[in-house]
DNA sequence: GTTAGCACTCTCTCTATGAGAGTGCTAAGT
DNA sequence: ACTTAGCACTCTCATAGAGAGAGTGCTAAC
């Protein structure tokens, strides 16, 4: 792959990017100052297709890159780019505030990647088996509620409020809090909500059903085992002419809103810091014509979860990168 | 009307709700056992067509329910229906968790009832003039953390989870929250983002500005003075020939996601129990062909929000009441 | 009051046609 | 040896016309 294709290959990426129409030979020759002719770009964009780096819809249709142009293209060919000032501004911003909570934080990291690329973004934190529970803690709160209060070291908090049988006195509170943190704190989180309850039968007297009830819906206990997961900007997919049949529309739904399928595609980028999937690389039937942006999420030494932009594959990856590189670092800086 | 057009009024709105075709004369005969020809149904439908319970898509098409059509079927020809033990179940077993936090009771209610209808249901709760704050504390919470939990008159628990300086001490959370109790219980909640601080600066001195800063995150404070609404069950829309262009999609979307409109939606039920809003009657552009089913959601005495479920306006209106029915009731005895 | 019959209307599907865009190949030019 | 103009060919898309199918409204007979 000589200078000239790798310069040919750029501008019909470009230019589909921008049109999302297939690229003919005339209109490149035309738009882009080669100073070659139709005719010759039709002699490289032959060897381009040979290769395998564009595809033709049909015989006498323009060219439109593969899975495999693009990949190409994002690993040799893009200029990376930085944000604009006011993005990277919003970005910072977005993490100035005093906030914890895993789900405020999920949504917010979300809707500012949606926000500043214009494509649905995703956020993803498994519950992690090595995350370990550091203090729990039980509260009253007003007349009949409670207040529990799970800290992992992780360094996100997770909690619920609840009501309490009106026999339960903030004593009774204050000594299940005693006796939980006693028990439970180092305890892996994923087992917290099964935890075989003998020593805290004796311990919590009559107040033992009511723990186990309580502990069960603790987030990442038994009503919540799946990932906590968060999708924002799935309105933006509209827009995007290559979504303009429902089924695809409904594909991507699918594909973004069942944990499970989100939850594949986000593992399956392990700990890269910043990677990108293309098309069929997502190796999900429904994600062929997807692609994906996706960073890791850390806290402390270990992985976290995961954060990602999905949309068309003809999309700004430059921007996206940018974006989606600033998001996680931000992250990272704010619970590291 | 007689009672033999309401009969075959009927039989129109069944059979479209079922199929989603125009009904024709020769259908409508040979489906129902009226005793009557199709020529003696076409006369009828005429009436029927030009008294407005009716509309033609064109000339030679069969028949379709116009709103006035369907708010004669909801009013007078609807059997109401009961749930099926299990759906009722379902809904009870719901209610019976401990938990009262307002995000969570809400993505609760709104799931329950898109599951048991089939079709998209949303939940709103504005965030209520009249809702006073009866108590707010400041917990300390693992390290560099704290909790904030503010406690209103509507039943429902507010609360954040927050970082905190290294050099604010558990007594000085325990001092701001006696403060805070002090000054702000009783005060709507809508002023407590905005409230003037000079009798706190005295009291809390140094830490005036952290306290400001932390009530401004305050749901129903300053970040958050939306409205809180919930929609779940968007994608069973994919499933409706109505909603198979994409502009209808979108449109739907856009009704249900922006909470000025989803708030317009809910709000014009004023404090009807159980309402019904046909096409029209929506009075919104994008819900022309919508119909609406809600509720309104009380706690105490006055009214905290509402529920709704949203769909086509060929909807299943028997089974659809008798949900929201069902799942208001529950809500309100839980929180009531 | 009910029904059969019939002309009429409108949509939907299928097919044919032509315009437009783009390709691949060949032969000539540099 | 590379580049370019020219041209035949292919494929899609938009348009128009024909025919089938479904349904209506009206009339006249029961």
């Amino acid at each position: 792959m000589d200078d000239r294709k790798s310069r040919v290959l750029a501008a019909v990426i470009n230019q589909y990017l921008e049109s999302a129409e297939p690229v003919g030979s005339r209109t490149l020759a035309r738009r882009n100052a080669f100073g070659l002719s139709a005719a010759t770009l039709r002699n490289e964009l032959a060897d381009l297709e040979e290769w395998g780096y564009l595809d033709k819809p049909h015989t006498s249709a323009g060219r439109v890159p593969s899975d495999k142009g693009y990949r190409y293209y994002v690993d040799r060919l893009l200029v990376r780019r930085t944000l604009s000032a006011q993005e990277a501004d919003r970005i910072r911003a977005a993490y100035r505030a005093h906030v914890r909570e895993a789900t405020w934080f999920l949504q917010q990291t979300a809707r500012l990647l949606s926000g500043v690329t214009g494509y649905p973004a995703v956020v993803i934190i498994p519950p992690p088996p090595t995350a370990r529970l550091l203090s729990l803690q039980l509260l009253p709160m007003g007349e009949g509620g409670a207040a529990l209060l799970a800290e992992t070291d992780t360094g996100l908090v997770a909690h619920r409020v609840l009501s309490i049988p009106a026999d339960v006195a903030p004593a009774d509170l204050a000594l299940m809090t005693a006796v939980l943190s006693r028990e439970l704190s180092g305890m892996p989180l994923a087992e917290v909500a099964h935890v075989h309850l003998a020593n805290l039968e004796r311990a919590l007297g009559r107040h033992a059903a009511l723990v186990e009830e309580l502990l069960s819906v603790l987030p990442g206990g038994d009503t919540e085992q799946a990932p906590v997961a968060t999708v924002e900007g799935f309105d933006t997919l509209f827009g995007f002419p290559e979504f303009h049949e429902v089924e695809r529309i409904r594909a991507v739904w699918e594909l973004l809103t069942r944990h499970t399928l989100v939850g594949r595609l986000l593992t399956g980028l392990g700990d890269e810091a910043l990677a990108v999937r293309i098309g069929e690389e997502l190796a999900e039937a429904a994600g062929h014509d997807l692609s994906l942006v996706g960073a890791t999420l850390r806290s402390g030494g270990h992985v976290l979860g995961h954060v990602a932009v999905v949309g068309p594959r003809r999309m700004d990856y430059g921007h996206v990168l940018a974006a989606v590189e600033q998001v996680a670092a931000e992250w990272n800086r704010a619970l590291g």
